[in-house]
DNA sequence: CTTAGCTTAGTGATAATGTCACCGACAAAA
DNA sequence: TTTTGTCGGTGACATTATCACTAAGCTAAG
């Protein structure tokens, strides 16, 4: 199966650079957990990613740590691609999420389809740009809004079609870039509102209106 | 003169290509303080800057503010360019800090540019790949660093050859995304420990070595 | 089944930072 | 000289972070 079929950016690819492309890049596997790159983890190859999900944070020095986007499937992963390109050396930390499948694509292939296609053009500079757009909000959002605003929408965020959010108060204190006791109070006062119901590694919904409403609430 | 020679990094340049690029670029002039692109107002041209510096700060709904990175002579504006290239909406701003030089490259030329020069595309990668990183130090230090450590390292940053600063108190405050106020009393603590003297407009630096202690402090 | 050991969550005390409302000092312009 | 706007100071209070500890729930080994 044709990995490129998978990133709809790249449907006006001409048919002899998707050819080249698929015969130079190579499809890998790697399981849940893995860490892609991170401090002292250089990535050896530019990733695309087929399939799955991986976790970009910020880690500190004092062990606390901030998500701060996912890459999904059909989207490139841009530090590897940075990181390869321009020699620069990252605090950032990827994590595969799920098992995940991407296209392995040599520095050289990249640098030929950037000179060789728009539509690849394209779709980096558009990556890129989607990245810096989301760090732009996560810098907004830590250094202007309220723990409960953003609690109230990363639960929604998460929960899934049963309004269930399957993670702990560190995970939620993680996406958030603080700390566990401030996201533990938090979940209380929510509860003593009856918008949540809190028990050990889940947090049910019962009320994502009124956590909308919050969360809206500039 | 040609303005390519301020861009050190385009040196290697072929002389055909560097024509090119000279013949269909312009040179503009902008004033001191204006807001070259930020909300409602779209750049309408790629910039790579000759001389002088432009700051971009993040703009929040509630009238904060927080600077995001200075853009010097030398280097490309890269929300330009990714404003016009990806066109997505940024929240961000960006003011000329001083009178500007700039070079103003229309998108066609830029594509061009790209696909034709290796040099160009490292050129234009490594802007990228610099910016991110400006943006993850300011995402750590604004999740998981102390205020009196980084207004320690700003002053040092932002102090002449005499060890002055030429700021208000609002203008720091900005520049770490945080409120007057918590600058002043700061400051004040800072004056109390002898290290820097406080007059309107101005702060002295009398102990650089003790704030330089407090800033590397982890 | 029971208990030990680990992970997860709860709590009080205190520190650090942010917000609000206001005042006074200074400086440039009228 | 008066007016006006900018700049900085302050108290009261709210929010968030930190620290040290306790307790509760889960799992697996004895």
């Amino acid at each position: 199966m044709d990995w490129i079929t998978q990133f709809s950016a790249l449907d006006d690819l001409s048919p002899d650079l998707r050819a080249k492309l698929i015969l130079q890049t190579q499809v890998v596997s790697v399981p849940k957990d893995t860490v892609i790159f991170g401090p002292g983890k250089k990535p050896d190859s530019m990733m695309f990613l087929i399939s799955g999900s991986v976790r970009v944070s910020q880690l500190s020095e004092t062990g606390r740590e901030i998500v701060l986007y996912r890459i999904n499937a059909g989207q490139s992963c841009f530090l590897t691609t940075a990181s390869l390109l321009a020699y620069e050396e990252y605090t950032a930390e990827g994590v595969a999420e799920t098992d995940i499948k991407a296209a392995s694509i040599p520095r050289s292939v990249f640098d030929a389809m950037v000179s060789q296609s728009a539509e690849f053009r394209h779709f980096i500079f558009s990556t890129y740009s989607k990245r810096i757009t989301d760090l732009f909000i996560v810098i907004e959002e830590i250094a202007f809004k309220r723990i409960d605003i953003r609690l109230a929408y990363k639960l929604l965020e998460l929960s899934d079609e049963n309004d269930l959010v399957a993670a702990t108060h560190q995970v939620l204190a993680t996406e958030l870039g603080t700390a566990r006791e401030v996201i533990s109070r938090q979940l209380q006062e929510f509860q003593r509102r009856s918008w949540i119901k809190a028990s050990r590694g889940i947090v049910t919904l019962i009320d994502p209106i009124a956590l909308k409403k919050l969360s809206d609430s500039e």
